[in-house]
DNA sequence: AATGAATGAGCCTTCATTCAT
DNA sequence: GATGAATGAAGGCTCATTCAT
């Protein structure tokens, strides 16, 4: 019971994780969770509910990993310079995304397909996840600038920043598929560090022009 | 007949294209695509040999529309200085991604998903859509760097630009579901200024600092 | 018009006999038809009214060339002793059964499918074409028994004979199918010869014993 | 559940036996199977894994029946002469095939559709029930003709006999579906005295003129 | 007269969920 | 508490037929 329960319900949580990441929640079926976690076919609704608290219950998890992600990339940095800060979280997450380990890959793949295809969750992720990520950047972004952490020229840089490491996956993951592998930690720590060195010197300019010569558009 | 005829055909490609965007391909029935296009169930097996065959003939749809796309951005750059046809394009494109108009949403949610969750689709799209344009800034970013266009450097920082394109339409897309919608074009234009700044700031760093006090790593 | 519409008519009703013998009724689409036929969809529609119509005006076919190998089998036999009718008779049809030209075969496929999955041509077919056969058969064993051509004894020795035919039938598919195909010429000529041998030996144990010892059955 | 459970199982293999045996496996669709069987539509899919797997189930359950018909058939036989054997054989098959219980006609008519319209199902049938059955008839004639078992001759004579057997089925079912019922038991009985009689004159003739007056034909 | 795009009924199958044991 | 047989809704697809041209 209790202890042979848990650990049902433990894995068919995990072999849920690993398949939602990897194939969607769409194309997977219950069965193919039970089968995979070694348990009955109405274990997901015994313990979930359903497909629909199981997901749920997937996203939790990641959630709760990220958080402690997200504290791993603010430990790195602790008693450092901005500079030193915005370098070890960039290090910190572009590894994580370059990660071949499944036990860490599937967040990232889940997280991907949340926000192509939201559900209720995403709003949890925002709030939980995305927002103290970037209060953390927009923090150590404003001290470079001078300028409160709300000011929207440093939570414009954040966003920049976010999406320049977000893209790194992308472009991983472009290159798993189609082309040979090269995400080797050598050219990983290349690429980290050339995306911290780009946002600072992007951080900078936004700096010396506050706002001034704005261009003028086309209607 | 001939009138009619392709006038079904595209009335069912564009509400494919429409809800496949909307919902993904998995959650969209056959059934959903042809009572939206007042077509026959057995239109989609008819035009398109199935499902699977009418994905693709959106997907090559999309295609199409964002060479286009990439040929505005470039054309909004024709004979200007290196610096303005990074700000015409990233304008352009920021443009669109920010756009309401769902005639021209559907693309981006598409290759969102599609990137999230690839079928053999994403291929063609990187050869004929990705690779065209990261060329295309890379070319710019060389020019701005002073080293050829497939340089490491170059690639990097055209990524990073990419990246922040692309964090920005994370961001719209966020801020629509979960607060109030502040897409409006003034904010759209602060935020492709802010990209181009930035990322011009990025590269100057890039080039100040060609590879010095790069990080020893292993190996 | 008139003679391009005959054509294509022909054509359409060839292609359909031999599909409806190769793959039965269920099997064959109207449109596999037409491709066969080079027609147009429609066609079948257009000239036989539908898939049955269709399927009726090939038995009727099948039963018009049933009818004059029924006159072939018979004037074989002319003017020849009853046994030498029989053996004529026989050989004739084993002959035709054992062939593997496509336009013979179907006609003995399609009864074939027919008797095991009668429609109402069955009716038609038994009437046309079986009655006369027997009464062919019936005629010949009558003279050998000497006793009227619808006596009981003529009849079942018609029967049984004629099930000896179809049973070698029998035996040659199944060897087709299954095995090495030995159904060449000189192999047919000796089970014609069998089975001619084999019934009129049978029709003479019936002549000699009329009805006396008749055996005692359990229940 | 283990009651209910292949209670569901027999329901569902039952009432597609009669079916298929009654329409054939194309006009036969899984919603009336389980209609007539009680049972919901996916029990097909669930219990044979799809309405293909059924019909090797019926299929099976046919020649586990016929191969305990071919015991019978055997049995009424035993310890008698060769003539008796043949006797007993012949009338327990035909009381078999003029049966009008369903739960006995329908492997007839099965297997006279698997014969029109093969499936892979056939070649199962062939070895396992009809090569028995053959091999038991050819020892008989074997015994009457003095000759091995597997003598052409003495297979041919097995082959003309099982032909009668099966021609009296064609009769009895033509019989049924388009005239009066005649095939009540005593009728059946002379039919069964008719076809062993013919027979053991059939095979005295082979027996008194081994191969004697053949004819010659073409080729 | 002939075409082929369009139709809608119907089929097999899959799937999440339920329920008796 | 845990199982797995059973359920029924729904999905993609095929097919004979129709109809405007």
């Amino acid at each position: 019971m209790g202890e042979q329960d848990q650990e049902t319900r433990a894995r068919v949580l995990n072999a849920a994780a690993r398949l939602f990441a990897e194939r969607g929640f769409a194309k997977v079926t219950v069965r193919d969770i039970c089968k995979k976690a070694r348990a009955n076919v109405a274990a997901v609704n015994y313990h979930f509910g359903g497909k629909d608290g199981l997901y749920r219950a997937v996203v939790q998890m990641a959630i709760d990993m990220m958080l402690s992600v997200t504290n791993d990339g603010i430990a790195a940095g602790k008693d450092l310079s901005p500079e030193e800060r915005l370098r070890a979280y960039v290090g910190t997450f572009l590894r994580r995304i370059a990660s071949r380990d499944i036990n860490v890959t599937w967040i990232h793949q889940l997280m991907t397909r949340e926000l192509a295809d939201p559900t209720d969750a995403l709003g949890v992720v925002a709030e939980q996840v995305m927002k103290p990520r970037m209060a953390y950047l927009c923090g150590i972004i404003g001290e470079l600038l001078g300028c409160p952490s709300d000011d929207p020229r440093a939570v414009r840089c954040a966003l920049s920043l976010r999406g320049a490491v977000s893209d790194a996956d992308v472009d991983f993951r472009l290159r798993r598929s189609s082309r040979r592998d090269l995400t080797s930690p050598p050219e990983v720590d290349e690429m980290a560090e050339h995306i911290t060195r780009f946002s600072l010197g992007g951080v900078q300019a936004v700096r010396l022009k506050p706002d001034s010569p704005m261009i003028s558009k086309d209607a």
